[in-house]
RNA sequence: GCCGAUGUAGCUCAGUUGGUUAGAGCAGGGGAAUCAUAAUCCCAAGGUCGUCAGUUCAACUCUGACCGUCGGCACCA
């Protein structure tokens, strides 16, 4: 029987553009499909876009378009991008696609057949004032908003509920049976306690937007976010010849973030809607994440960080090659765990890895066959020394611990073995000395090496190709052999020595991989924001990180045009002194300020989440500038803010606003 | 503060079920070679395996505490 291979990623959520980081997933997913294609596997790739909910509405209302506008121009920018990364999802699927719509809908309803799911209610404590939801605890004595001092009312919501807490006890006893549901295991182990800590049921609706699958008989309704979105891995199939010949997936790649809605939820879902334990998905991936300087990749940190060079995955891959990018994550990061980016390392692995290794030993070998007339010499039996022997002996191992790595999954020992492999391609030509076979003619024993070698490049292309698909076809091109095209029921792995026949007619051409010199080196500096030692400001150590070039994004809609008078009846900028600082017990960020606006009242309360960017001693008498007309803000823990300063910068390198000369406290900001 | 990770050569990381001199790549040092995009190959050097206890005949490998780093949550906008 034909072994099949479902890998799906996350469907990702539009609101933002790809960064390196989800660039990361998807590469894997593909190089997955590959290798299992190769394999003669019938694999199927899926990846998409999650494209509902509030944010998204209310996203799409301040750019004035429809929601449906909105994403379709988002979901694009996910869809284009796949193909600049060599990456060839079988599907792609979008949750406002009437298929998938219609698929969850049905599955909806499965659960509700199943009686697990049932319409409850939110109950909750509302401030009308602050137009906010409350807790228990935050309230003054006699329910009262802190805020504002006034009754608050006890408010309910509408809401399916999914019976997630009848699931437990099944779940536990699925782990148990299939202790791989969750990789790596570590990540089993924080699901199991999670469960074992007992299942809430999940509240699976919301009546408050309407931008989501309306609930089958009670559209006032749209489905929450999580029962909508994972249900693609199977939407994207349903109802086709597909659904039976791949159903379940095999690997689920997941951003440790989001392990425990495929971890737990998802399997609860599918267990609801009617699916045996051995229909339900092989294996929940948990990958680690990218990360710069220790800090993970995420949108508040695109651009240039701390000179490891730009996470926009289109300028990396414009700047060294799609398939240079991919090996270097697919090698670098080790499946499961975090792991550094950085243009610099990615341009010294590709040159070691790539240039200098492989990319050097079919340069060095090509240049013989002008002894065989252009083509593949032919070397028979008798003329094979141990060493030649030894040689296949290596590339078979080779080949057999790199497939059973990328089955595993584990695309980094994959590759790693397969860079040792041409390694020891180097070390065999060196050893041999081609050359010196040349000048003696001895033409016999010059065939078995060049053929040797030749073939060893061969191999290391095969292996090669899930990480770097389009220059394994270009080794191929000057090896004479044509692009590899997995077929099901074909394994093309180089499990085998002699897939390249003597005689084939070589095409020698250029280089396959860049070498990155210095000056090509420079230039991809250049272009994605590497700060080097040379371009580096002297003294960089703890100076304020420089304003970046921002490319400024018109993503927050710029406020409409504002008069002046508009403008100062809207916001009431005051300047005022601090006059006491100090940290609050238990809340990293928050610092308490006593600053004087001036006013007859005496000094206000403010609360601002900049302790770590300033000690309490060092903003003592610093002028500042606050907002004086915000209404009081609750922080919990009878802490109440009056006011906001201006500040800006990331949290951890925050400067506050102020200006150049001292004014009287009070004074109006025009 | 809670939860979770992690701490192995200058850098990035491997180290399987505890067992003789702890491994690789990169960088740096020395040498060989000259077929190759000055690429390659060899050699040497480099680590009290975060700290302190404990279990054991034996611990990088197990247990505990502590320290450092990171992430999530809380809190923040």
């Amino acid at each position: 029987m034909t072994q099949r291979f479902y890998v799906t990623t996350p469907i990702y959520y539009v609101n933002s553009s790809p960064h390196v980081g989800t660039a990361y997933t998807t590469v894997v997913a593909d190089a997955l499909a590959r290798f299992h294609a190769l394999r003669g596997e019938r694999t199927f790739f899926l990846t998409g876009t999650d494209e509902h909910g509030l944010k998204l509405e209310r996203e799409a209302q301040r750019k004035a378009m429809s929601p449906q506008a909105f994403v379709d121009e988002m979901s694009e920018r996910f869809r284009d991008l796949w193909p600049k990364l060599l990456c060839r999802p079988d599907d792609f699927i979008r949750t406002t696609e009437r298929r998938h719509e219609e698929g969850v809908q049905r599955a909806w309803q499965r659960c509700v057949d199943s009686g697990d799911i049932y319409l409850g209610s939110y109950e909750g404590l509302y401030c009308v004032a602050c137009e906010d939801h409350k807790t228990e605890k935050e309230l003054l004595e006699g329910n009262l908003c802190p805020v504002h001092g006034r009754p608050v009312e006890r408010v309910t919501e509408q809401s399916y509920f999914f019976k997630l807490s009848a699931y437990g006890d099944r779940l536990l006893e699925f782990y148990k049976r299939n202790p791989t549901f969750v990789r790596p295991e570590t990540r089993l182990n924080e699901v199991v306690s999670f469960v074992e800590g007992g299942l809430r049921d999940l509240s699976i609706s919301r009546t408050s937007f309407s931008w989501g699958i309306p609930v089958p008989g009670d559209p006032k309704h749209v489905m929450y976010v999580w029962f909508d979105a994972l249900f693609n891995y199977l939407t994207a199939l349903a109802g086709t010849e597909r659904e039976g010949a791949l159903w379940p997936p095999d690997v689920q790649l997941v951003g440790k973030d989001i392990l425990r809605f495929h971890a737990v939820y998802w399997p609860a879902f599918l267990m609801s809607a009617g699916y045996a334990d051995d229909k339900l998905p092989r294996t929940i991936w948990s990958h680690g994440w990218l990360l710069t300087d220790g800090q993970k990749l995420s949108k508040s940190r695109e651009g240039p960080s701390h000179g490891r060079g730009t996470t926009d995955p289109v300028r990396v891959a414009d700047a060294v090659g799609a398939d240079v990018l991919r090996y270097f994550l697919l090698r670098e990061v080790s499946l499961g765990q975090d792991g550094e980016w950085s243009v610099p390392s990615l341009v010294s692995r590709a040159r070691s890895d790539l240039a200098e290794t492989v990319g050097n030993l079919l340069n060095r070998a090509l240049p013989f066959a002008k002894h065989f007339d252009g083509r593949v010499p032919h070397a028979p039996a008798e003329t094979l020394s141990d060493a030649d022997r030894a040689l296949e002996a290596l590339a078979a191992t080779a080949a057999r611990d790199a497939a059973a790595a990328w089955a595993e999954p584990a695309p980094h020992r994959a590759l790693e073995a397969t860079i040792e492999l041409a390694r020891a391609g180097n070390r065999y030509f060196d050893e041999s000395a081609p050359w010196r076979l040349a000048k003696a003619g001895d033409l016999a024993r010059l065939a078995a090496v060049v053929s040797h070698v030749l073939e060893l490049v061969r191999v290391v292309s095969v292996m090669l190709w899930p990480a770097t698909p389009s220059k394994s076809d270009a080794i191929r091109a000057q090896l004479g052999l044509d692009p590899l095209a997995p077929r099901v029921d074909a394994d093309l792995w180089p499990l085998a020595w002699g897939g390249l026949a003597a005689h084939t007619a070589l095409a020698p051409g250029q280089p396959v991989f860049a070498k990155f010199d210095a000056q090509q080196q420079a230039q991809i500096f250049k272009e994605l924001d590497v700060t080097t030692e040379e371009t580096k400001p002297e003294a960089p150590a703890k100076a304020p990180k420089a304003a970046k070039p921002a490319e400024a994004k018109p993503a927050e809609a710029p406020p409409g045009p504002l008069t002046y008078e508009q403008l100062m009846a809207t916001v009431d900028l005051r300047l005022a002194k601090v006059l006491a600082a100090e940290r609050i017990p238990r809340k990293d960020k928050l610092l308490k300020l006593s600053v004087d606006l001036g006013e007859a009242a005496g000094p206000r309360t403010i609360i601002a989440g900049i302790a770590l960017a300033y000690a309490p001693e060092a903003l003592v008498g610093k002028q500042v500038i606050v907002v004086a007309n915000l209404p009081p803000r609750d922080f919990g823990g009878g802490l109440v803010s009056h006011g906001m300063l201006l500040a800006a910068g990331p949290s951890d390198g925050l400067s506050l606003a102020t200006f150049e000369k001292d004014h009287a406290p009070g004074t109006r900001v025009k």
